[in-house]
DNA sequence: CGCGCTATTGACACTATGCCAATAGTCTCG
DNA sequence: CGAGACTATTGGCATAGTGTCAATAGCGCG
C-alpha cells in the first residue's frame, strides 16, 4: 500500500522550459482526446503532467491556450511517406494518394479527421485558426503527393475538400453506413473534381 | 433618467414554462452566436433574457444545456420553399438545389453554414450530436428537393456532403478565395456524384 | 563550496456555477 | 369577490475552478 509511486518521472525536477513545455503537452493530451474542454479541470491536468497547478499558466497563459497547443500538435495530418507517384496517370494519382489518407485514419485513428471545423461554432474560436491551419496543411500535403503546382487558388479547392475527407472518414469508421471502397471512391472522384482547375467554361 | 426602463418584456412576469423557455432561447442567441461558449457568463445570459440567474438553472439544467438548446434552433437549415422542379432533368433539379442553399447562406448569413461539425473535436461531444441532427436534416431536404428517395445509405452520403457544403462556403463567404460560380459549380458536380448511386462498378 | 539565476511551487483572491428554500404571481373554487 | 393553493421566479449560499504572485528550491558557475 506503500509502494514506490509508479511516477513515470521520477519526481519533481527542474526542466529546462522547452522540454516542459513538451512534456506537459505530451502528458495533457490523453486527457483531452478523451474528454471535453470544459470537462477536464487544470488540477487534473497539473497532476497527469506531474507539475504545479500554477506552472500551467505559467508555461501556457490559460487552461484554454494550453487545450490549443495541445490540438495543434494532435491534429496535424503526419508528413506523407508517399512512393513517388509522378509516373502514374493524375486519376491514379490522385487514388493513390486518397487511399494512404484513409489508411492513415484507419491505423493511426481519430488524430486528423476526429477534428473538423468548428467554424465559428461559438464566435470566431481561437480554435478555428488552429484547426484551418491543419487543413491547409492538409491541402498542400495532397496537392504535393498528387504532383499538381501549389498556387492559391488551387490549394483553396483543396482545403474545402478537407472537411469532406473527414465527414466521409466518420460515416465510414464510426457511423459505418459507407464502406472503404465506397468511401474511397467518392472521395477519389470529388478530389479530382477540385483539383482540375478549368478555366473559365 | 428616471423614465420608465424601456425594456420590451414590461418587467418580470408569471410566463408559462414553455414560454419561457422559448423567450430564454431567444434573448440569449445573440450572445452566443457572437461570442464563444466560456465567454459569456450565466449572469449575462440571464441578465439578456431578464430573469433570475437561477432560473436558467431551473429550465436548463446547466449552462451548456442551454447552450446545446440554442444551437440546435439556430443550425437547422430553413424548411425548403424551393418550387416544384420535378419537371427538369436531374443535374438542373441538383443545380437549383444548391443555388438556393447557396442564397441561402449569403442571405440568411452564418447560421447553419457557420458552424460545421465539431467531431470528436474534445471528447464525443452533445454539441456533436446536435450538428449531425442538424446535417442529417439538411441531407433529408435534399434529397426532397432533388427529387430522390430517401433510403439510409443516399442518406449517409448526402450527409456527408454537408461538411463539404459548409466548407465550401466558408472559402466563398469568408475567405473569398472562391467565386459564387465556382463554388455553385463545385457543389453542384460533388452532389451529383454522390447521390448518383452506382450499383458495384 | 557558496552564490545567483530561474524553474517551480503553494496559497490567495476572484469569478462562476449550480442548488435550494423562501417569495410572490395567477388561477380556481367556495 | 376573497381566500387558498399551485408553481413560476427569485436571491443568497456553498463549492469548485481559474489565474496571479511572492516565496521556495534545484542546478550551474565561479
Amino acid at each position: 500500500m506503500f509502494v514506490t509511486p509508479p511516477a513515470p518521472a521520477p519526481a519533481r525536477s527542474r526542466l529546462d522550459p522547452d522540454a516542459r513545455r513538451r512534456q506537459i503537452i505530451d502528458a495533457v493530451r490523453p486527457l483531452y482526446l478523451a474528454r471535453a474542454f470544459n470537462d477536464v479541470s487544470t488540477a487534473e491536468l497539473a497532476a497527469a503532467a506531474g507539475v504545479a497547478r500554477g506552472l500551467i499558466n505559467h508555461y501556457f497563459g490559460s487552461k484554454r491556450d494550453l487545450f490549443i497547443e495541445v490540438m495543434r500538435s494532435s491534429i496535424r495530418m503526419p508528413e506523407s511517406e508517399l512512393p513517388d507517384l509522378s509516373h502514374l496517370p493524375l486519376a491514379e494519382r490522385v487514388r493513390l494518394t486518397m487511399d494512404w489518407i484513409l489508411q492513415a485514419a484507419e491505423t493511426y485513428g481519430h488524430a486528423w479527421v476526429s477534428v473538423s471545423g468548428a467554424a465559428n461554432l461559438h464566435g470566431d474560436s481561437d480554435l478555428q485558426v488552429v484547426v484551418d491551419e491543419a487543413d491547409d496543411h492538409a491541402a498542400r500535403l495532397t496537392l504535393d503527393a498528387i504532383g499538381l503546382p501549389d498556387d492559391p487558388h488551387l490549394r483553396a479547392r483543396l482545403r474545402a475538400t478537407a472537411a469532406l475527407v473527414k465527414s466521409v472518414c466518420r460515416e465510414w469508421l464510426q457511423r459505418e453506413t459507407l464502406t472503404r471502397d465506397e468511401a474511397l471512391e467518392l472521395l477519389t472522384e470529388t478530389v479530382l473534381l477540385f483539383a482540375t482547375k478549368e478555366k473559365t467554361s
